[in-house]
DNA sequence: GCGATCAGCT
DNA sequence: CACAGCTGATCGC
C-alpha cells in the first residue's frame, strides 16, 4: 500500500493518487493509473462537493486511465472534470487558487510507467524544480534512458526529487507479480486495441518477465532526493531511505551522465520481449559516443529557435509536406511562465529495423536534441517507432520537452475507425505496456484554458490521419475541457501564437494539441502530414513487432462477445499475426 | 444506508 | 512475498 499522502514538497498545491484529507484543497489532481489503492477518496462525497464548488479543479491523467475510470458509473461525475494528457506531451497547467486568485504554472509530462494499461509517471517542472512521481512503475533497466523527456541535452534532467514506488526496493523481490490477466473486459470495450490483447483466462496470464530494479531507475535518474511511496511490510521508511540514499545525488559522482539516447534506441532491436537485450545494449552504449545517434525521428527546428536556452518541444505544426509536421517547441527551463517555444520540424530517423510502417501520424518524435542534429527525412514512420521509445536526445527544459516524439510514435495512429467519435489510438510504448488512447471526443468540456500542451502529439492521434486526407474530421480534443481546452501546444511563440495558453476558439473543434497553436486554426486540417494514413495500426500494445494486428473478424468476434456478455478468452498475441 | 476499515480469499 | 481487488463483517456517522 502506498504510503504517499498525495502531496509533494515542491508542489503542495497539487495532489497525486490521493484525494482525501489535505488533498481536498488541491488545485489540481493527478491520477497515475486506475488502481484502487491510488484512487483513495476519488469518489468520496467530500471531493464531489469540492468539484461542485471549485469549477477550476480538474483531474489529469492519461487517456487510457480516463477511459477506464469513466467506465465505472461511480466515477462518472468526473466526466467533465477530467483532462487526459497524451503520453510524453509536456503540458502546461495553470494552478489557480480560487480563493486568492493566485496562479502557479507547472508543466507536466506523462511518461509510460509500464505498470498497467494507461499507467504513467508524472514529471513536473515548475519554479520549484523538476520532480518525478513514479506511481507504480515497472520499467526494465534501460527504459528510463530511452525516455527523452527525462533528458535534456543528452543527459538526465536535473531532478530535484523522485517520489517512487519502492515496492521492489528490497533486493529479494525480483519478480513482478505474474497476474496480469484482467477480470473484466468490459472496461476495455472502448479500447479495442487493448481488448484484443487481453484475456480473462488465468491460465494464460501474461507473464511479466522483466526484472525491475526499481534501484536501476533511481541511480540513473540520480535525484537530489528520493521519497519512497511504498514501505514494504517488515521494513520502515528509514530503512527504505537508507537503501535509496546511495542512489541519490549526494552519493554519486557529480559528473553528469551522458547517455546517447538515440543510440540506445537504435540499437535496440527487440522490444519487450527482449529485455535483456535491451539492458545489454544499454550498457554497451554508453555515453558520449555518438551523441546523436541516428535519430529515429528528429525534429528539426524548422524555424529558428528563439531562445538560446530553449529546448525543442514538439509541436505539431503545420503541414509540412513531409510528414512531420510537428514542430518542436522549446521552453526555457526557467521561464515557464514565458515559455518560449521554437518550432522544429520533426525528422524521422530511420530505424534500421524496418517493419511495416505504420503510418504514424506525424511523428512525434521529437528529437529533443538540439537543433543541430537533425535530419529531415520524411519517411513513413516505421513499425519500430511504435514499439520503441525514441530516445532522442533531448532537450530539456523546462527542460526538455521534446518529445513528442514518442508521443508521436507512441501515439499511434488510430486504429479503428474514427467512426464513432471515439477513435482510439493506442500508442504503444514499448515495453511498458502503457497504452495511450486518445480520447474521443468528449465534447462538452467546459472551458478551461489552463492547460496547454507543449508538444503535441496529436498527430498521432488518429486525427492526424484523417488530416491527411483532408478529410479531417475535427476531433475535438476531449481532454481539454471545452473548447478552450484546446491544448495549445506550446509552440515557439514565434511560430505560433504566443501564449501558450490556450486557446481555442471556442466552438471549434479543437484539434489536438498541435493544431492548436497553429495560427489559423484549422491548420490541423492541413496537418495532414503526419498523420497520414489511417492505416495506422492499431496496436501498439503488443510489445513485439511481430505482434499481429487484429483482424476485422477478430474484432467483430470480440464485439459480439461483449455485446452478449460472454467471456472472451483469447490467446495472446503469440498467436499468429501473420495474417493481417 | 453509506463509507471506512479490516480480514480473508483469489 | 507482494500485488490488486472483491467480499463480508464490523463500526461510526
Amino acid at each position: 500500500m502506498s504510503s504517499f499522502q498525495g502531496q509533494m514538497a515542491e508542489y503542495p498545491s497539487i495532489s497525486i493518487d490521493r484525494f482525501d484529507r489535505e488533498n481536498l484543497r488541491a488545485r489540481a489532481y493527478f491520477l497515475s493509473h486506475c488502481h484502487k489503492d491510488h484512487m483513495k477518496g476519488l469518489r468520496a462525497p467530500a471531493l464531489k462537493r469540492r468539484l461542485e464548488c471549485s469549477l477550476k479543479v480538474y483531474l489529469y491523467c492519461s487517456p487510457v486511465t480516463k477511459e477506464l475510470l469513466l467506465t465505472s458509473p461511480k466515477y462518472r461525475f468526473w466526466e467533465k472534470r477530467i483532462i487526459s494528457i497524451e503520453i510524453e506531451t509536456p503540458t502546461q497547467i495553470s494552478l489557480v487558487d480560487e480563493a486568492s486568485g493566485e496562479k502557479e504554472e507547472i508543466v507536466v509530462t506523462l511518461l509510460p510507467a509500464g505498470h498497467c494499461p494507461g499507467s504513467v509517471m508524472f514529471l513536473f517542472q515548475g519554479d520549484n524544480g523538476t520532480v518525478l512521481y513514479t506511481g507504480d512503475f515497472r520499467l526494465a533497466k534501460g527504459e528510463a534512458a530511452r525516455m527523452e523527456l527525462l533528458h535534456c541535452g543528452g543527459r538526465v534532467k536535473d531532478i530535484q526529487s523522485v517520489y517512487l514506488d519502492t515496492t521492489f526496493c528490497d533486493p529479494k523481490f525480483y519478480q513482478i507479480p505474474s497476474r496480469v490477466h484482467v477480470d473484466k473486459l468490459d472496461m476495455f470495450r472502448n479500447m479495442p486495441d487493448i481488448l484484443h490483447h487481453l484475456t480473462t483466462d488465468r491460465s494464460t496470464q501474461i507473464h511479466a518477465c522483466r526484472h525491475p530494479k526499481i534501484k536501476d531507475f533511481l541511480s540513473y535518474i540520480c535525484p537530489v532526493n528520493a521519497y519512497p511511496n511504498v514501505i514494504p511490510v517488515g521494513t520502515t521508511v528509514d530503512k527504505v531511505i537508507e537503501i535509496l540514499k546511495p542512489l541519490c545525488r549526494s552519493s554519486q559522482s557529480t559528473e553528469p551522465k551522458y547517455k546517447p539516447l538515440g543510440k540506445l534506441k537504435r540499437a535496440r532491436t527487440t522490444h519487450l520481449d527482449s529485455e535483456e537485450e535491451e539492458e545489454e545494449e544499454e550498457e554497451e552504449n554508453d555515453l558520449f559516443d555518438d551523441p546523436l545517434p541516428v535519430p529515429l525521428r528528429h525534429k528539426v527546428p524548422n524555424q529558428q529557435t528563439h531562445h538560446p536556452e530553449v529546448f525543442p518541444m514538439t509541436v505539431v505544426s503545420q503541414n509540412q509536406p513531409e510528414n512531420l509536421r510537428q514542430s518542436t517547441g522549446c521552453i526555457k527551463a526557467e521561464s515557464m511562465k514565458t515559455s518560449l517555444w521554437a518550432n522544429f520540424i520533426d525528422c524521422e530517423e530511420s530505424n534500421s529495423e524496418s517493419e511495416e510502417e505504420l503510418p504514424i501520424p506525424a511523428s512525434g518524435q521529437g528529437d529533443p536534441s538540439p537543433p543541430h542534429k537533425q535530419k529531415t527525412d520524411v519517411e513513413v514512420p516505421q513499425w519500430d517507432v511504435f514499439f520503441k521509445r525514441n530516445d532522442d536526445d533531448t532537450d530539456c527544459g523546462l527542460e526538455n520537452f521534446p518529445s513528442s516524439t514518442e508521443a508521436g510514435g507512441s501515439q499511434s495512429p488510430k486504429l479503428f475507425s474514427d467512426s464513432d467519435g471515439e477513435s482510439t489510438h493506442i500508442s504503444s510504448q514499448n515495453s511498458s505496456q502503457s497504452t495511450h488512447i486518445s480520447e474521443q471526443g468528449s465534447q462538452g468540456w467546459d472551458s478551461q484554458s489552463d492547460t496547454v500542451l507543449l508538444s503535441s502529439q496529436e498527430r498521432n492521434r488518429g486525427d492526424s490521419t484523417s488530416l491527411n486526407k483532408g478529410s479531417y474530421r475535427p476531433r475535438v480534443k476531449e481532454n481539454l475541457p471545452g473548447s478552450q481546452m484546446e491544448q495549445n501546444v506550446l509552440c515557439p511563440k514565434s511560430t505560433y501564437s504566443e501564449d501558450v495558453n490556450v486557446v481555442s476558439s471556442a466552438g471549434e473543434p479543437t484539434t489536438v494539441s498541435s493544431g492548436k497553436h497553429i495560427p489559423q486554426e484549422r491548420k490541423l486540417l492541413t496537418l495532414s502530414t503526419n498523420a497520414d494514413s489511417q492505416s495506422s495500426s492499431d496496436f501498439e500494445i503488443p510489445a513485439t513487432p511481430e505482434a499481429e494486428l487484429p483482424k476485422q473478424e477478430h474484432l467483430q468476434y470480440l464485439y459480439e462477445k461483449l455485446a452478449t456478455g460472454e467471456s472472451i478468452v483469447l490467446k495472446k498475441r503469440k498467436s499468429s499475426l501473420l495474417d493481417t
